[in-house]
DNA sequence: TCTACAACTGATACGTTGTATCGAAGTGCG
DNA sequence: CGCACTTCGATACAACGTATCAGTTGTAGA
């Protein structure tokens, strides 16, 4: 090796390390990002804070992932491979099963019901093995190739609509140091009696005054859940 | 008024023109920001961009509207004043009415199913007056507050569980120029193909192989509701 | 062991975004 | 006519995604 005769010694010797190799790789990105995002929400998801986590430069991980899209879909592909479906089961306990254990997935990643929409459409290989459990659950059954994947499409549609709501609500807590649904009732208190003044929402206000299951979504989850695949029973004859 | 000396008389009569007062309103606000993101998606919405398409200084808005989270509840309230629900019918057709022309607000404003989480939330009027007509028609049947809330939220869970999805690939199909399912899947069969090839995917690529609707979406979106539908009124007894 | 190459990272910079700030222009009331 | 108040314009700033390019390092061939 030649040293640079344009940078004298002790200049070099104040530059950084000099960064061994390969300190970056997908597999090093997508867990520094998911960290991130799951102790501050996708806001705090950015090029710059990732490189920082990494102790990296800015533009370090475009080596790795070609910008921020491709970021969430590597943050999508790794947390759902910790999405496992059991095995051997009936149509009805494994769609269950997915859409109980992808709502747990989005309860631990509160941002996975957050995504841009494009990050939505990730065709990444851990994605697809969730698909391909769930639909050969419903092979054999004497569906065709188009209802089985309405089907499947149709309770992740619920699965996901039900938890984008759900996790908007906690983000919206979170922002608001709101830690209970009182508390959160309380906040939203003046809006609410403003709009019940009106007299324009008799039944919404008399689910205001009655209800007594206001925070049980698991339980609110499973009435729909349930609807939806006792529908699928009913009306597939299966 | 005494003109202002600092000033020529030609330099006055320069200046754009005088502006006649209260050219901005909340309605006018929202009528452009809506127009420009159902023509140009709803990354186009931008501050800046709003305030030039409304002929004004890049914060003038702000008086109006407290940031981009405000503006974003304005358009939504904006579309949800037509989504008018008939009324006089049974629970079920009330319901599917409330899908159906759901679904057709989001084709009509594709952004509406990709808003950030907080705008997911919004409490405004025309909102409101929806989730209204739709407890109002689960009212009667015998069922408690928290059931009739969870059936309705159920339903809307799935309504944008679905249009996410639709519309996600929609705008992706925007973004790539293609205009048919067929073009789409010719973009995207070289990911495909590669997925395939790892044979992990049997039952998906069976589908792939012998589906036929694939491009039949209001029959996928029908086929789910109506799952649903059936599930309610078998598990409720109504 | 040396050398050339390819892969990787650092530094710098540009255009855009949301929005804070403050002064100017117009409006209604005394 | 004067004054407080609302509404708008101009300017500015920090943070963002990312393009570009030079510098650095590991590695393959001689």
């Amino acid at each position: 090796m030649t040293t640079d005769k344009s940078t004298s010694l002790w200049e070099r010797l104040e530059r950084p390390s000099p960064a061994p190799r390969q300190v970056l790789s997908p597999q090093r990105i997508a867990t520094a990002a998911v960290a991130i995002a799951d102790a501050e929400g996708l806001e705090a998801i950015t090029m710059r804070r990732l490189a920082t986590e990494l102790g990296v430069a800015p533009m370090a991980p475009y080596r790795h992932v070609s910008g921020k899209d491709d970021l969430l879909e590597l943050m999508v592909d790794h947390v759902y491979a910790d999405l496992r479906l059991p095995g051997g089961l009936g149509w009805r306990e494994s769609l269950r099963a997915l859409a109980v254990r992808t709502r747990e997935l989005m309860l631990d990643h509160r941002w996975l019901a957050q995504l841009p929409p494009q990050a939505k459409l990730a065709l990444t290989p851990n994605v697809m093995a969730v698909a391909e459990r769930a639909l050969a659950a419903l092979d054999g059954l004497g569906l065709d190739a188009d209802t089985m994947m309405s089907v499947f499409r149709g309770v992740d549609a619920y699965v996901h609509g039900a938890m984008s709501y759900e996790s908007a609500v906690s983000a919206f807590m979170g922002e608001q140091s709101l830690s209970s649904g009182d508390e959160l009732r309380n906040e939203l208190a003046p809006l609410m009696t403003w709009h019940m003044r009106t007299g324009r929402y008799p039944t919404y206000e008399h689910y205001l005054r009655t209800a007594t299951r206001k925070d049980d979504t698991r339980w609110q989850f499973d009435l729909g859940l349930d609807c939806l695949l006792d529908g699928i029973a009913t009306r597939l004859n299966i």
